[in-house]
RNA sequence: GCCCGAUUAGCUCAGCGGUAGAGCGCCUGCCUUACAAGCAGGAUGUCGCUGGUUCGAAACCGGCAUCGGGCACCA
């Protein structure tokens, strides 16, 4: 052991900057060589569990990815440290809509089109995407560090979790809770498939307003009124009128509802009626009615009776029932029909207008509201159960508030439109009789919903009698919502429906959710809806899919704008990775999450592709990687293991603040994990990690590491290697601890740092160690205090000697002052870490008392040449002869009094306060007191330095 | 129109009743054998405005302003 005391080596085990590519992808081979992250469901500990939002197979995944990338698998690294039983489960989402936008994108560019390829070879183009797509996706998510089960992974399209969509639309429509019927549903025509509400985006655009004038049918009313003005922003559907509305209780127009308008360029006959809806103090007050192409209008429509005229086609373009402007677009139908108006005298006049259109968010086109015969889900029963499942809690939000935007959205819900025109997607299970109706489908064809060809024949068979061949069906061709087969993930794939699924028996409910606002009411409502509907029967409604939800916010961009695929601002974090490493890359998205909930801002330079934020995290990541450097080169060979715990009593009073320090940290820090408190956790470690361990730990430690021997070629002293031992014991514990409170946080890093101190073998992962338990005999808060005033005196002494200009290299003699036992105590024990700190050359404490004349008599240089400072009470003095700056010295001592003046004027203004002294609690003006006391104090002792430097 | 956030140092953000903090950036000095991706020291704020509650407000309550978001929507 004696040779250890040697200067250290300098071929130590680790170059001097970190690399994390190499490292980082070692150990995810590892990893998932080892199944370090695929656990056994019978396995013990408590089961944890989490389902990651499935990313949708478009293409590659962006940086809010990585940041939700980054939260669930802290959250889950943590949790697996606590001895849980955890699964984090993978996968991916086929996104119905948009990937069918993407494909027929391609296929255009291609000259084709997706009717010329046919069903079949479309669907053989789609997968070979999902393939490439999916491949980009795992691979991104790989290179993260994703601690999640890749034996587990799941593609929402894929044969388990499409039977669980069957078995769940199945068992929905014979609950009555799915039907089918001709509603005004939200008709997108750029992909030519129905939408849902939340697929709708309203945009204000600059329109006009069309007044025109609708004339009275059979002459002139009483009043001599011989035509309404009505407004509209949409002329074009004025060709499907049939109805004009007024307020019942509008004068102007009282006498005239149960007339009948002559229609403009049709003709047809229209009553006018009287409805609330109306609002008499807009436009003129009258509103044409068009049933079948407005939702509002369909209201009014159906409260009167007026029938449903279609004019549109749907895609986009005027249809027979437009007359004379059939085949026309909607938009050119539009120009039109003002035209028209107008060469026939109808058009009063146009005005701006600013209003809002939807938009269809995929195709990016205005939708047209149209009719349609669709698949729904009766929304109110589902969310009804989910409103009293909120009531008990369930699920939990964090942060709250985001629980209300929630239960808002499941009160006054409307029925989801599950059904969309598409290909790609889970084929609707239905199955229309078409021998019923002549061999085609048509509104009136009967169906049967089944969970397969086999099933639906029979269910038919039974119904309609089997005779013979004659019996024809035809399986719906539509696809439904891509939400409806992600709504089924949480239990989909776990095995559901197979009530002997182990998974679903261990993991089912999940623990936590963990997502982006956006996609509350897309994606976590429609989850705990179609879950609440799947309880097994006894469950009590008690089948919520998640314990708790944590909602995320986006990652914005250096403009602090959203990150989108169309406005091209996106951040890719693979470059990122390469650039500072994905444990930079993550800890950097985590540190900045502390408001949880809130929107980050991730500081980008799109020039360089460098961002200081994450630069930082490596900065932090390097740091780290040395402090363990320093450690190999000091241990002297020594493992935590080998070295073992330090005996209490050995340690010295630096040990003892830190071993206290550590376990407080780790105290909060699993608090932190456990309470979805990241950013915490993450600025909480970075701070303890360098300023704690590095500057003062590691720095205090030196000395007792490389004790010098006595003399030139003479062995170490019993008690000074005694003493090395216990350093090293402390390093060895305070470092191996913290790698361990990292592993969420930077999982690669503190894998190979941790396998580099303790030696465990390449099979032996931190990934699945034991979470190290509180030292509670080691909490010292007096002691934490006490340290702290230590930090501060010798800070004070390196002041003193950057303002008076003292080189690094020059010794000087230290004195401290101090009137208070305790604080001389510690700078007496303090000594020698002091000596090294500050480049002491002699360390006194002196009581006041005792030199109350002249402190610095004593030593070789008069008043004049005695550096000082104040802090506090305590006077720290630097007798020394040579180079100094007085001026700066002065200014330094200026300043000290400026600050105690202004402490001490606002001390004493609130102690005068008659009202201070009499209401508020006598601690507070206690502490007040005795902080005046010691600025007054400090003044004092500040001018009196100033004064004797002349 | 209704609802929800945000507003604190140049930038990104903590603090949420006892009189302002961190990181980055900036300034000064250091290549001190773990780390220059580093070390030591330093500067920087009428805590958006305005009333109120309180002995005391950056923090709690009311109003206003600005920015952001969600929901609804008048043709």
């Amino acid at each position: 052991m004696t040779e250890a005391s040697a200067a250290p080596s300098t071929d130590a085990a680790l170059p001097k900057t970190y690399d994390p590519a190499g490292t980082e992808a070692r150990w995810q081979r590892l990893w998932e060589a080892a199944g370090a992250f695929h656990p056994d469901p019978d396995a013990p500990g408590e089961p944890f569990s989490v389902v990651i939002p499935p990313p949708n197979v478009t293409g590659s995944l962006h940086m809010g990815h990585g940041f939700e990338t980054a939260l669930i698998d802290t959250i889950v690294r943590f949790q697996r440290l606590q001895g849980k039983n955890v699964l984090c489960l993978p996968g991916t989402d086929h996104a119905s809509i948009a990937v069918q936008t993407i494909l027929e994108k391609q296929i255009k560019a291609e000259g084709g089109s997706k009717d010329d390829l046919g069903r079949d070879a479309f669907l053989e183009r789609a997968w070979s995407w999902k393939a490439e797509s999916g491949g980009t996706i795992v691979d991104q998510l790989r290179r993260l560090g994703y601690s999640v089960d890749w034996k587990r992974e799941r593609f929402t399209l894929d044969p388990g979790l499409s039977a669980a969509v069957v078995e769940a639309f199945v068992r929905l429509h014979e609950q009555g809770l799915i039907y089918r019927g001709e509603y005004l549903v939200n008709w997108c025509p750029a992909s030519g498939s129905a939408v849902s509400d939340l697929e709708v985006e309203m945009k204000e655009l600059d329109g006009h307003l069309w007044h025109f004038r609708y004339p009275l049918a059979g002459g002139p009313a009483a009043d001599g009124t011989d035509h309404l003005v009505v407004a509209t922003t949409r002329p074009e559907t004025l060709l499907g009128d049939t109805g004009v509305a007024v307020h019942p209780s509008d004068p102007r127009y009282a006498g005239l509802i149960g007339r009948t308008i002559s229609l403009p360029l049709v003709g047809r006959q229209i009553p006018i009626v009287a409805d609330e809806h109306v609002d008499p103090v807009f436009g003129t007050g009258c509103v044409k009615v068009t049933p079948a192409h407005d939702p509002n209008d369909f209201a009014i429509g159906s409260r009167h009776g007026l029938p449903l005229i279609t004019v549109m086609a749907k895609d986009g373009t005027m249809n027979a029932a437009a007359g004379r402007f059939a085949g026309l677009d909607r938009f050119e139908a539009r120009q039109a029909v003002v035209a028209a108006m107008e060469a026939e005298g109808f058009l009063v006049k146009v005005e701006p207008h600013r209003h809002s259109v939807p938009f269809s968010d995929r195709g990016k086109v205005p939708v047209e509201p149209l009719l349609s015969t669709q698949w729904f889900a009766r929304a109110e029963p589902l969310a009804a159960r989910c409103r009293e499942a909120l009531d008990r809690g369930e699920p939990r939000f964090v942060p709250q508030r985001w629980e209300k935007v929630y239960r808002d959205w499941l009160t006054d819900i409307r029925d989801w439109c599950i059904s969309r025109q598409l290909w790609w997607g889970h084929r609707i299970p239905a199955w229309f009789v078409v021998s019923e109706t002549g061999g085609v489908i048509t509104e009136a064809t009967p169906y049967v919903v089944a969970r397969d060809g086999a099933e639906a024949r029979a269910k038919a068979a039974a119904q309609f009698g089997d005779a013979g061949h004659e019996l024809q069906l035809e399986q719906d061709p539509d696809v439904l919502d891509t939400w409806f087969s992600s709504g089924l993930w949480p239990f989909s794939t776990l095995g559901w429906p197979d009530p002997a699924a182990a998974d679903l028996a261990s993991w089912y409910p999940t623990s936590v959710l963990v997502t982006g606002f956006d996609i509350i009411f897309f994606w976590v409502a429609r989850m705990t809806m179609l879950a609440g509907a799947m309880e097994p029967a006894g469950a009590g409604n008690t089948w919520m899919p998640f314990a708790d939800v944590m909602i995320h916010g986006l990652v914005r961009d250096e403009n602090n704008r959203k990150m989108s695929k169309s406005a091209g601002n996106g951040i890719d974090p693979l470059p990122l990775i390469e650039r500072y490493g994905a444990d930079a890359l993550r800890f950097a998205l985590v540190r900045e999450v502390a408001g949880a909930g809130q929107d980050i801002r991730l500081d980008y330079d799109r020039a360089s592709g460098s961002s200081a934020t994450v630069e930082a995290a490596r900065n932090f990541a390097n740091k780290l990687w040395n402090a363990t450097r320093f450690a190999l080169i000091n241990l002297g060979g020594e493992t935590p293991a080998s070295l073992g715990e330090p005996d209490p009593s050995a340690l010295t009073l630096a040990d003892r603040w830190i071993l206290s320090r550590l376990a407080r940290v780790n105290q909060e820090t699993a608090q932190r994990y456990g309470s979805y408190g990241l950013g915490e956790a993450a600025k909480g470690l970075y701070e303890f990690a360098w300023n704690e361990v590095c500057d003062w730990t590691i720095e205090l430690l030196k000395r007792r590491l490389n004790p010098r021997p006595p003399a030139e070629g003479e062995p170490l002293g019993a008690e000074v290697l005694a003493d090395q031992r216990v350093a090293r014991q402390v390093l060895a514990k305070v470092l191996s601890e913290l790698l361990v409170l990292l592993h969420p946080l930077m999982p690669h890093l503190s894998e190979e740092l941790w396998h580099g101190l303790t030696g465990a073998p390449e099979g032996t992962f931190l990934a699945l160690q034991p979470w190290p338990a509180v030292d509670e005999a080691a909490l010292d808060a007096p002691l934490e205090a006490q340290f702290a005033e230590l930090i501060e005196a010798i800070r004070v002494v390196r002041n003193l000697r950057a303002v008076a200009g003292l080189k690094p290299s020059q010794p000087a003699p230290v004195v401290f002052v101090t009137g208070r036992p305790e604080l001389a105590a510690v700078l007496h024990q303090a000594t020698g870490d002091i000596t090294a700190l500050t480049r002491a050359a002699s360390v006194e404490v002196r009581d006041p008392g005792a030199t109350a004349n002249d402190p610095v008599e004593a030593t070789a240089a008069g008043p004049q040449r005695c550096l000082a400072a104040v802090s506090g009470e305590l006077q720290v003095l630097l007798p020394i002869e040579g180079l100094v700056d007085l001026e700066a010295l002065r200014g330094r001592l200026e300043k000290d009094i400026a600050k105690a003046e202004k402490e001490i004027k606002g001390l004493a203004g609130r102690l005068a306060n008659p009202n201070f002294a009499g209401k508020a609690p006598p601690e507070v003006v206690a502490e007040c007191r005795a902080n005046l006391a010691e600025a007054e104090a400090q003044a004092a002792l500040a001018r009196g330095r100033l004064a004797d430097l002349g």
